[in-house]
DNA sequence: GGGAAATACTTAACATGTTAAGTGAATGCG
DNA sequence: CGCATTCACTTAACATGTTAAGTATTTCCC
């Protein structure tokens, strides 16, 4: 009952091309993703080895640079939304790789540290962290990292912009 | 040698910046992740108004370019893992908007292609997602936004070469 | 002072990312 | 032919992305 696959006259065929559209495989959002996703690949075993996601390293890793923080704060820097945060939060809290108390002047807040335990977590994983980074340095070449971080810094501000203007604009 | 002065004392306090590490912003997952997501920013309200997410777009823009595809060929196009892949062509198809047939030569294939409705939600969807690029590339820059591609297509290719030697099996 | 509004999170619900295991259908090879 | 292996895909299980709603606390303002 089926028709032959390399035959493209059937019935009710749906057709493709019907709506022109840049080359997809060009488009930013994919050669960002893809970057990303090349990048990621080089660090992800090493992560997986110590039983860290990707996230929960972003996190200790802010962490490990302020000192402590508040839970939106941490969330700007690690850059993560508040929901995504405040799970990994309670993870890391369980494994005992981060501490939290509630600031005294507003219970509200809660002010997040790293522990000991993950400063030595983090001692574990570092190294290897920072030697696939410099090898991947060295491949793509250091002036040329410089200049790509550059670009994409620039790109994130010439958008951010726009949220501002969709903000404030037409509240018809 | 890093001390921290004057601030409130709280008894255990974990100590930081135990581990040296480079920068957290400017690492290179970061930066593209932050790009991404700039970019991003700018598509999402659009595609959403019309019920579709990032990847749902992805795979119907993938579709209308090849005309059909097996699953795995889309998953590549897509860049989509297969199981997400599974699930989201299982809703596409629930919402008529693909359609799939299991080829003859190969019961295990299945051959997706986009429907006449999924072409009609690309129409409806394309213009207003053409402009928004547009836009993005006013802002940023043609030439500047042609260099930023090559070079992330330069770091993609040049980071795919180490996966090779992780696949050192070699299967001749 | 006291209630409305804002703030700082947390939960909930759904969709996807990610890895591992499962299922049914071809293939390779004795 | 028989059967282990490979292949194409799907399920499962857990973690995160994303938006909306909920909760507790604080601030604003009369």
């Amino acid at each position: 009952m089926t028709k032959r696959p390399a035959d493209p006259a059937n019935g009710n065929a749906p057709a493709a091309r019907h709506v022109p559209m840049r080359d997809f495989s060009r488009s930013l959002p994919m050669s960002l993703l893809r970057a990303r996703e090349a990048v990621m690949r080089q660090f992800r075993p090493n992560l997986r080895e110590h039983g860290l996601t990707e996230q929960q390293w972003r996190i200790l890793r802010a962490l490990a640079s302020i000192e402590a923080a508040e839970v939106t704060e941490l969330a700007r820097t690690a850059f993560l939304l508040g929901p995504s945060l405040s799970r990994i939060l309670r993870d890391l809290e369980a494994r005992n790789l981060i501490e939290r108390k509630t600031a005294k002047t507003d219970q509200r807040r809660s002010m997040v540290s790293i522990s000991k335990e993950g400063v030595k977590l983090m001692a574990l994983v570092a190294p290897s962290s920072e030697a696939i980074y410099a090898e991947i340095t060295q491949r793509f070449g250091a002036r040329k990292l410089a200049e790509l971080q550059e670009m994409l810094g620039q790109l994130e501000l010439c958008l951010a912009s726009t949220d501002a203007s969709d903000d404030v604009a037409d509240e018809t």
